[in-house]
DNA sequence: CATGAATGAGCCTTCATTCAT
DNA sequence: GATGAATGAAGGCTCATTCAT
């Protein structure tokens, strides 16, 4: 599949397709998509062989994006607790920074139009935070759970943890504070 | 004195909507859920007058039965822990014991097609796991917290916990403990 | 066909049909007519084998009850102007008066539901009409003509100065009298 | 450079919506008239947005021949007189030359699926005829009343008069002259 | 006879995808 | 490669009519 010709293209339709699907849904029309990218109707097809291809290639990339986003300056030396709340504040600026592409990846994350190989994929995005909880669990009482189970769980913490802050924003910092010494009491 | 409308008819038409929707997404049409329930296309629309009207009846309805099925048998004399652990436990199994109910309330519990006043609605069948997560918590570090936060935040461990018990059902025991005593640490 | 229990109820038909369809159009559902007359769905049935008969009965009925109003007290021994001006302001008097009944009859009209058995029953009982109108064009530039011809200009006159009449209540008497000199000239 | 769109194709919506609503009405399907203009189901609405939308066009359009019918030709220096029987002449050769353009007018025209815009819109299409009716009539007996007064009136005599010749084609020149002769007597 | 639930054909419109230009 | 017209399957909903009660 050789590179189509514009990246930029590709990159508004994936720009546009954020904005349109967090406003209507995962239903919104391909049309609207490309024309809020301001390309063709049919060159939408050009980029992604499939409204379905699309929406793949869009998860991996919010995903991908926001794991980048955690990982953005990681302390390497410091202690786990300290380097897992570095992950845990920069994860939730991003989501409450970029809520359109937050509500995306939460419809995507729920469709089955998402295939399980891009959910693999996606999930290396988030090795560095997988690192860090290893780490960080590896004395405590989900020492012998399986890895998975822990990255669900602290996954499902930082994602409703995200919700509140982005539904009663003048409570954020405090929401996310309360939500990381949840997850550290749950993990150490 | 006309046929009367059925009752069972119309639970046929939210057992099959439940059957179909969780195998094909809420995108099913109305015509394959009404053959399902044995009834006919136009026939579905005297008991719900609208696709929407079917989803947030069969949410509502769906989400108080797992309500009710949490609370069953609630030994209200037990120590909050006891309480909630019991809470914890039938819901949980409930949850393994209908894959297809669970997996529809997911798909509902983010649809725009349920309203807001559904989902008030529907909030009022979990009043018995609020009431023992408020005692639950109320000398640990979550004292201060809203409880509608730490509500959300069980709620995500239980979903979470539900999810690894469904895709490992070898597991489901030890990740069933295991998701409890992460949330009572996380209480108290 | 023995006649159905209740005239009552047949009356209520009726009336409601004329309402709902002033109002909607043609195309109002019989279930619409039927709770506005404060009959089941399924009675209106045993009243009116379709709903095609319904319109046709209809028709019937509203243009009887046209060609009565503008018969009612005809000076027989009159000359043949003002009897046609008796005939034209009785009319005219009761399409103004009942405009809902009016519009029903301007779409029959011109409906292919209604059957040409029903418009030349319907014909008759404008045969008063017809009598004066065949009288007061005997001596005229009409003489020649067809009386249903003539018939049907008369008709077309007096429906386009009921429509104004209608629209421009103000001057409902200058168009009344300005088209009723019109149809004398036209015809004498 | 796509596909332009084609105006042939327009055309032949047109024309097939002409045949099919003159044959079944204005309830008629739009997946007949498709078919009948030999394009897909969809392609009638890349042409037209809305059902409503054709049925508005198609009003308009109509109209707007049968005035240019009407006025062609018209002898400018000519008598009033002459110049209207010309006029009454051309319409009423259009119409019965035209009879499913004729019906499908007379549908539309009392449809509530034709806007008053577009009413007013296919107004301008007679102000040739209603300029002549004004200098018609300015001598005679119908001079102070509203010209739209006396532009209804002609044209329910005109339409009338289409009826009868439509019906009775072999008296067709005789009702057009007897026609004619009313519509002077009104008006002068 | 009254009632209103049951039926299912039918309709307008949408939309992912293809293809002529 | 870009464009947008063309396609036609699909879907939610309506409604005249029938029929069980």
């Amino acid at each position: 599949m050789p590179r189509p010709r514009s990246d930029d293209k590709r990159a508004a339709i994936m720009t546009a397709a954020t904005q349109i699907i967090a406003a209507q849904g995962l239903s919104a029309p391909t049309a609207a998509i490309a024309r809020e990218a301001g390309v063709s109707n049919g060159s939408l097809f050009t980029y992604f062989s499939t409204k379905a291809d699309l929406l793949n290639q869009l998860f991996l990339e919010l995903k991908t994006e926001m794991g980048h986003a955690a990982s953005a300056g990681l302390p390497a030396d410091a202690e786990p607790r300290d380097q897992l709340e570095h992950l845990w504040k920069r994860w939730l600026d991003w989501a409450t920074a970029n809520p359109d592409k937050r509500r995306v990846l939460a419809l995507l994350g729920v469709s089955d139009e998402v295939t399980p190989t891009t959910h693999t994929a996606a999930g290396r995005s988030m090795s560095g935070l997988a690192a860090v909880l290893e780490w960080s669990r590896a004395e405590g009482p989900m020492a012998d759970e399986p890895l998975s189970f822990v990255l669900g769980l602290s996954n499902a913490l930082a994602e409703t943890t995200i919700d509140f802050m982005i539904r009663e924003p003048e409570h954020a910092p405090a929401h996310s504070a309360a939500g990381f010494s949840a997850l550290w009491r749950l993990l150490a």
